[in-house]
DNA sequence: GCGACAG
DNA sequence: ATCTTGTCGC
């Protein structure tokens, strides 16, 4: 059951007033609600607090690998992307382990429907990790969404750490509003007042929930990070974690797993890259001007970890829990 | 027409 | 996600 790409797909008069989604546009209602329903089963799965030991020591003793993923997407192309999975030393933050694959992608992409999209390839780096080197399994996967901030509580996050069973982080770099969630003057006050790197402030739902927090990364960041609970960790121990993967505003091993993609698509397609059809919409024209001084690398604090014992905390992705690398979507 | 829109 | 130019830091 594959949906038309958005680019075959003739006026069928949507509702959105502007189209909100072109891509979601093209998407029936059928499959929408299907993913809906699918999302739903498997947010009964998700851990929404910490399962391991080292999860709960103030220097992680006991973490060694910390993993991170990525979809970088060829330029004028809407099918084909390259996804990769990196592994890091912790508290070193060396590559150990890294594998990237050439991709093409099905789903479209649709706002609250990322992981239909990019999850079934991560699932496949990480069996392929799981039967090549499985010492390498990382013990926690850093991941570029979110994953309890979601429209129905249920981002790629927690996608990838159900069907994983890794424990997992939302790591997003811009704000989903979702649950009355906004990004109003407000919000953009909160970020002004964060001092320090390591500073944050809880993002809570209308409900009164916390979803996640705005997190500060490092001391000359800008924007701050949305970190949020995927699965099988707590956010206070999520967002320590952030804290001491990053050099950056982006954390290592995410930003490892993006330079690794990119390359990859460069080394792919060979140097020159234009010969792309232009399939896709005419981009729409942006009418505000980007006011936001730039990034600025440095050298930041990190926390430092005194080391740790060997592995407890191992990872299973054997048995029953290898069923569950069935892609879950059609 | 306007606003929103993880990646 | 991708494109764009320049600027700053190492």
């Amino acid at each position: 059951m594959r949906e038309s790409p958005p680019e075959m797909t003739c006026g069928r008069g949507a509702r959105d007033g502007a189209m909100a989604q072109e891509a979601a546009g093209s998407m029936s209602e059928e499959t929408l609600s299907l993913w809906k329903r699918e999302q739903a089963r498997l947010k009964a799965r998700v851990v929404d607090r910490d399962t391991e030991a080292w999860q709960r020591d103030p220097a992680f003793s006991g973490l060694r690998r910390v993993g991170g993923v990525d979809v970088s997407f060829v330029k004028g192309d809407s099918v084909r992307a390259c996804a990769s999975l990196v592994v890091l030393s912790y508290p070193e933050l060396e590559v150990v382990y890294e594998e990237s694959r050439m991709v093409s992608l099905t789903a479209p992409y649709v706002s609250g429907f990322l992981a239909f999209r990019e999850v079934p390839f991560l699932l496949e780096l990480v069996r392929q990790l799981q039967e090549k080197e499985p010492d390498l399994m990382p013990q926690v996967l850093l991941v570029d969404g979110n994953g309890v901030l979601h429209h129905r509580g249920f981002g790629m996050a927690c996608h990838l750490g159900v069907l994983t069973d890794l424990p997992c982080i939302g790591v997003a770099k811009k704000l989903l509003q979702v649950d009355g969630l906004e990004n109003n003057a407000l919000h953009k006050e909160k970020i002004r007042l964060m001092r320090a790197g390591g500073d944050s402030f809880p993002l809570l739902g209308g409900s009164g929930t916390v979803l996640g927090m705005a997190l500060k990364s490092h001391n000359r960041s800008t924007r701050p990070l949305y970190v949020s609970v995927g699965h099988k960790i707590s956010l206070e121990a999520a967002v320590r974690l952030i804290c001491c993967c990053c050099k950056s505003r982006i954390p290592e091993p995410v930003r490892k797993a993006d330079f690794c993609s990119r390359e990859h698509i460069r080394k792919a397609l060979g140097h020159p890259g234009p010969p792309a059809p232009r399939s896709l919409k005419a981009q729409r024209p942006k009418a505000c001007p980007r006011g936001d001084s730039g990034e600025s690398a440095g050298q930041v604090r990190r926390c430092v970890s005194t080391g740790g014992r060997g592995g407890l905390a191992r990872m299973h992705l054997h048995g029953a829990t290898c069923q569950n690398l069935t892609l879950h979507y059609g």
